[in-house]
DNA sequence: TATTGTTATACTCTATAACTATA
DNA sequence: TATAGTTATAGAGTATAACAATA
């Protein structure tokens, strides 16, 4: 018998006392509800959200070498390896070697991997949109200021984030 | 070698594109970071979050079945099963026999369960004050009713989630 | 010696599917 | 037949540790 259990976040007649009052549940319930709905999104293209992380890095930053990769993921060089061994599997990433380091490679997006990437942000940006579909642009505004503090990213140079954004509720 | 590492949320001279414009990696991101804080301060007591979910939910609901629960936690009843043992195993859940249908446990806390149950949510409010500590308590407020909004919380009949929640501390 | 990428191995969390004992 | 709990097994994603090639 199989057991597909979509999560929902408040079941009736349930009680969930303290759980409620905590930021950490309410973002680990958030981000469980987002990660079905990316991974089911992107299914088509098998990339997950560290696969897609990885591609945009990779991407904006070409030629880093695979250790620098993982350190800007927060992952171990083990999982780097992983992660890029799936997307080069994939037809997107390539290892360039590296004249001035023969131990290292230089990390590129394939032309199909640039091709691809655009087809496959449209669809992330979509499934974005979508589920976060019940807030307003304020309401999106605000909760990436927030979401940006409580993450410890400070308000960079050019975007001041939060503040200026008004509660919105009320 | 070792390989120990923290998670960074922005690593300096790095282009992240697209992905600071999603509200989904920001969500994963904070995720991240509140996950890795949640297991270093529960450690002692080797809980875990979704240990935790199960525990609070079976204290404030005493007497559901291992079916049940595993709906209310959006989880496969083979991962409830795991959950449940490993709290058994720690002395704070039983499972008591259902006279009404001996093909099911009535789930319930111990009285070791009860005690430490309360020792470990302080650990777990102290956490939570603590990732959030950038954070005003309106600001709080605010993350609280966007998240809600988010995964799907209507605001309850009874409890207008968001807007009624006092700042608290002020 | 130290670092780069890799491999081997293991652990957590999750899933599907099949089994058993009841209903 | 269908359901409750369990077990077997597998697949992500992560980690640590050790290795060969190179610095």
């Amino acid at each position: 018998m199989s057991d597909a259990v979509p999560f929902l976040a408040r079941v009736p007649g349930i009680q969930y006392g303290v759980l409620d009052t905590l930021t950490g549940y309410a973002v680990r319930r958030t981000q469980l509800r987002m990660y079905e709905d990316f991974v089911q999104a992107l299914a088509p293209w098998h990339i997950t959200p560290p696969r897609y992380s990885a591609l945009v890095i990779i991407s904006m930053n070409p030629g880093l070498k695979l250790t620098q990769l993982a350190q800007i993921l927060g992952i171990a060089r083990s999982g780097a390896v992983i992660l890029v061994d799936a997307l080069a599997e994939l037809g997107y990433v390539s290892r360039d070697p590296m004249p001035e380091d023969r131990r290292a490679f230089s990390l590129q997006l394939t032309e199909r991997g640039r091709t691809d990437l655009e087809a496959i942000t449209a669809t992330v940006q979509a499934h974005d949109e979508r589920v976060t579909a019940s807030l307003d642009a304020q309401e999106r505004a605000t909760l990436h200021g927030l979401l940006h503090k409580l993450s410890g990213i400070a308000d960079s140079p050019g975007d001041p984030v939060p503040e200026a954004v008004e509660p919105a509720n009320q």
